[in-house]
RNA sequence: CGGGGCGUGGCGCAGUCUGGUUAGCGCGCGUGUUUUGGGUACACGAGGCCGCCGGUUCGAAUCCGGCCGCCCCGACCA
């Protein structure tokens, strides 16, 4: 991609507006740009960084087994009626009339409108379990929208919804999703910590939130630092064995860790005082395990192999797509902007034209935007080192291939990896090599 | 929803208290020269219904009233 035919706007002054890291750093980078109080346009290199993210999400869904469909933003009032959450919900619920008087609301999450769906398909035990999940925008009133993204009124995210026969069976989708959950922020170059957590207007008994420490988050957090210690990654566990699932589960859970609300001063006594981590955290995710709460409320039943109705139980596993392009920069960034984990970095490379015009300059660098298309963006504008070196920083592209005069006469570039600073002198093809991976 | 603050070229701000010629400054943007490995320097230039509506006045960015928008702290929340 040629920076100087792309659409890539940044700030050299900080919007006044932003008051945290990355806030600041997706507005300077260009991410997004903002309409209204919590309200949100991604920009090209923004929606990259987005769907990324989702594809990652997208991935770690269907590997656990979950099913993609996708419900719309707009929904009827009257799903709501019968669960009862049209009066509970509150002021946070956008509600909306049409031209005919029909009461209408942008959807703040998809319970009802799943069980719905699948109540109206699905009448026998044979076709459960089923988890079904979208990526979807959704629409939360919040009185007060703040941190960029990370509180927006209007967010994209995952949300999944598991239908089970019995209660057996549902612990099993619970920790399915539990692990997909730490996989997928895994991947993203994100620790996350499951913490017990509290419904809410979801409802049920069993919930966990998966928090990102930063110092910038919204939740006060309690945990065992001896969870830095588990090791899950390594341990290959099968999503279909219930064994693995019960082993990961347990390493999850066994140590404390709780968010402010669910916080238990008397198991906190009984955490070794060395271990004992008291914090701030981000929430990226959260799932919950509300059994028939909804099913129940709205008529859904299966017939049973005896021939009886069996009312499926359920749980919904949300994770934040739009807040976690916020929550990675809290964690990874430094003074001169945005560092990108490989995974989900908008470019993989930029490569930076020290001296524009200079003709084995401009050849080396066609040679690496040829070799490297769409995986790098090449800033091909007349403009001095300094200004490429600090774009390039601060849009945090996890290699930066320099080719300066000096260099390309003799066939070599520079290497700069982003997250440490380190440079080498290597050939074109040895830089090329190493930006693919 | 309580408390506080701010709306002035794209961004950051001054000017408002104490009304008065063409509304300034820095950055950015355009053209040219210059510079050429970490935001170069100079020159010229474009770009504003001073948030909106109404009022006071000979005269309003400035005073008064109303409205709208946005931000921060708290309570609330993926």
């Amino acid at each position: 991609m040629l920076l100087s035919r792309g659409f890539f706007p940044t700030l050299k002054e900080t919007p006044a507006e932003a008051q945290i890291a990355s806030h600041r750093l997706m507005l300077r980078a260009g991410l997004v740009r903002q309409t209204a109080a919590g309200i949100y346009a991604w920009l090209p290199l923004g929606l990259r960084v987005l769907d990324n993210i989702a594809r990652i999400v997208r991935e770690e869904q269907n590997r656990a087994g979950a099913l993609e469909l996708l419900m719309p933003t707009i929904q009827s009032a009257d799903l709501w009626k019968r669960s009862g959450r049209y009066e509970d919900y509150g002021r946070e619920m956008l509600r909306i009339t049409d031209r005919h008087d029909r009461e209408l609301l942008y959807g703040p999450t998809n319970e009802e409108m799943i069980t719905d769906i699948f109540g109206q398909s699905v009448k026998s035990y044979r076709d459960l379990p089923r988890c079904l999940y979208h990526i979807q925008w959704k629409f939360r009133d919040e009185v007060r929208p703040r941190f960029g993204v990370m509180r927006g009124r209007e967010f994209l995210m995952k949300d999944a919804y598991s239908f089970d026969l019995d209660y057996h069976a549902a612990v099993q989708s619970y920790r399915r999703m539990m692990l997909a959950y730490m996989r997928t922020f895994q991947r993203m170059g994100l620790k996350a910590i499951p913490m017990a957590a509290d419904t809410g207007p979801i409802g049920g008994d069993l919930s966990h939130e998966f928090i990102i420490l930063a110092p910038v988050g919204e939740s006060a957090v309690f945990f065992d630092a001896d969870f830095e210690n588990t090791d899950w990654v390594n341990a290959h566990f099968d999503y279909d064995n219930t064994d693995d699932l019960a082993t990961f589960y347990d390493q999850m859970t066994s140590l404390y860790a709780a968010t402010e609300e669910k916080h238990d001063a008397a198991a906190w006594e009984r955490v070794p005082p060395a271990r004992r981590r008291e914090g701030r955290g981000i929430e990226v995710g959260q799932i919950f395990y509300f059994g028939t709460k909804y099913t129940a409320s709205m008529g859904v039943t299966v017939a049973g192999p005896d021939g009886a109705a069996v009312i499926p139980e359920m749980g919904s596993y949300g994770i934040g797509v739009s807040r976690l392009v916020g929550a990675v920069i809290e964690a990874s960034h430094d003074e001169a902007g945005i560092i990108w984990p490989d995974a989900i970095a908008p470019f993989r490379a930029a490569i930076l034209n020290l001296k524009q015009g200079d003709p084995a300059c401009d050849a080396m660098c066609d040679r690496a935007h040829e070799a490297l298309g769409d995986l790098a963006l090449y800033d091909d504008r007349p403009e001095r080192a300094g200004v490429k070196f600090n774009d390039a920083d601060l849009l945090g592209h996890p290699w930066q291939i320099v080719i300066g005069p000096r260099g390309a006469a003799a066939g070599r570039v520079e290497l700069k990896r982003r997250a440490d600073g380190t440079r080498e002198e290597v050939s074109l093809e040895d830089a090329l090599a190493r930006v693919r991976g």
